[in-house]
DNA sequence: ATGAAAGCGCTAACAC
DNA sequence: GTGTTAGCGCTTTCAT
């Protein structure tokens, strides 16, 4: 059943009695301005409708050296926030006439680099990508080459366009909020030391606790991974060294505190009466009995920019600004004392 | 910087001082068993490597009419399930060469014939949907030009390709097993009613309150979408009616039921005891305060099973089964009763 | 107002 | 063992 041949621009011209060039002209709505008869014009158009003409889009492609594609490389795709920026990159992407491919690095830089090649083999105008990778020397590379945009990490101090949202100061508003009734105890369980998202809401962090007037001890940082896994393990770790939950901790994002609430439904920990302070919201949050205050990104915002600045990049103008820091807003849940 | 000209396969052919022809096969591996000498390859590969040939996709594409590349529509990639789903079936992409296009339909009829046309047009090899149409109408009339596998949901009796998880069976079974501690009243809140998942997730609920010997009331069925927005405002209205929540309360669907969470949130309900059940499980949901005995569908199954009866289509293998039926596990977190 | 032809980069059938 | 050549389907000069 599925052998049709494909009816070509040469069909419909023959059918039609016309060159290619006249029915492309036309097909491509071009027909009007230059030349080509009124009457001519409806003839082919008419033949194309009827023989259900569909352009071949490889071959456009390979003409145009363009593929009219962008990638977006994230760590994890069932991740909420990443989920919400692929929906909405999507939608811009498919108004602007692009295919947007989407691919998960798994936080892995082995898989990253794996899916990359992919990507830059199906010959995307563009990648958007949110890496795992130590280094940006890859991605400065590989710059050279095609437009590049990372968003919402970023290495050191890298000078290649960015959209990330400015973790900083919220984390340091709501951590000096919350430490001011948590004097004594407040603890970090961090990701990746080493990735942006971890080191800045760590600086967060240290500079909310000292607003409040509160001394951060070495011992209250932590650090693993973003996985659950790793969550879970470092509050299982803290529990044990303190013989009983914390009273007030921060987790410096999602996958973290999956972990984190993990532990605590497992052991029954759930009713405690432990403050969790979070980056990353989550629509649930809302309905869960233990209140957790986040600092929610603007997904949609981080997206916006991104497609921005990658096609201001892919035209060839330069994006202004070429690096783009977002602002975040707070979600309170806990009730306020005092 | 970016206008480095493509060097193609003609220019590794000068440079080495043989064909295009030769070039092709050396580069494409298959110079080995058919002819070319073992120094010639050599040269060839190395002068390859130095020049930093990349095969253009394009040409290669025109050339097989094949895109190497399968659409896949759901309607929201922020729902968890579809994003493990999604997630589960690049990676078998991936590992077999094709590249997975990803587009949400927000279960509007409307926008997945654009994204569908979309997926076409840019003339993917197959398309794996979870449609929001009442009908298979358009689907039987692709499948005529293209592979097409259907999940998730299905239409009246199509017989198109399909896999889904049966959801009368384990609905009726956790319903029967709820439903003997509340025989006076459990009300089911659906989504779309003509949908497959909301009529079988009615029927299973039907059997199990039969299985339970509970006499089922007309008014314990509430219809709306799958949109949280809905969930939200059935509860509304049922809480009104009641002048109380509901003691027993099956959601067809998890954006309903998070329309529901929402509610008792925003009513201070959530140390309500009322008896939670729904379909599709979340992990957050260990961490609530209310407990929720869900219908868990084994995803990546699904996705296995999508793939191997797409890639089974595009090699015009016909697949057998035609249609599949996976089962689903039940995640009891209520306490049990007697 | 229209057509002929070149060329995008690659592969495979067919020479030699 | 290696080269020639004919397409794949489209767009775009350049003639006419």
């Amino acid at each position: 059943m599925r052998k049709t041949k494909r009816v070509t621009i040469s069909d419909i011209a023959a059918l039609a009695g016309v060159s290619k060039a006249t029915a492309s002209l036309v097909l491509n709505g071009r027909g009007k301005e230059l030349r080509v008869a009124q009457e001519t014009r409806e003839r082919v158009l008419t033949i194309a409708r009827q023989q259900h003409y569909q352009a071949s889009i490889h071959a456009r492609l390979l003409r145009d050296n363009r593929s009219y594609t962008l990638g977006l490389v994230v760590p994890e795709i069932t991740n909420y926030g990443f989920a919400i920026f692929s929906h909405e990159l999507e939608n811009l992407c498919r108004e602007a006439g692009l295919q947007l491919l989407i691919s998960c690095s798994d936080e892995n830089p082995g898989q990253e680099s794996v899916v990359v090649n992919n990507l830059i083999a199906r010959q995307v105008d563009g990648l958007i990508v949110a890496s795992s990778m130590q280094s940006d020397a890859d991605y400065v590379a590989l710059s050279e080459q095609l437009p590049v945009v990372l968003f919402d990490r970023y290495m050191n101090d890298t000078r290649l366009p960015l959209v990330c949202t400015d973790s900083v100061t919220p984390t340091a508003d709501l951590i000096a909020q919350v430490a001011v009734h948590h004097p004594d105890e407040f603890y970090f369980l961090g990701g990746q030391p080493r990735l942006s998202p971890s080191k800045d809401r760590l600086e967060g962090f240290r500079q909310g606790l000292a607003r409040a007037g509160v001394t951060l001890r070495p011992e209250w940082i932590l650090h693993g991974n973003y996985h659950p896994s790793s969550g879970y393990e470092m509050f299982a770790a803290l529990c044990a060294r303190l013989g009983r939950p914390p009273r007030a901790l921060f987790t410096a994002a999602c996958g973290v505190l999956e972990g984190v609430l993990r532990y605590m439904s497992q052991h029954r920990l759930l009713e405690s009466d432990i403050h969790l302070v979070s980056f990353d919201d989550h629509y649930l949050y809302d309905s869960l009995s233990v209140r957790i205050d986040t600092v929610r990104q603007d997904c949609r915002q981080l997206a916006a920019d991104c497609f921005t600045m990658i096609t201001a990049l892919i035209d060839e103008r330069e994006p202004t600004p070429h690096q783009r820091f977002l602002p975040a807003t707070l979600a309170r849940r806990h009730p306020r004392l005092g």
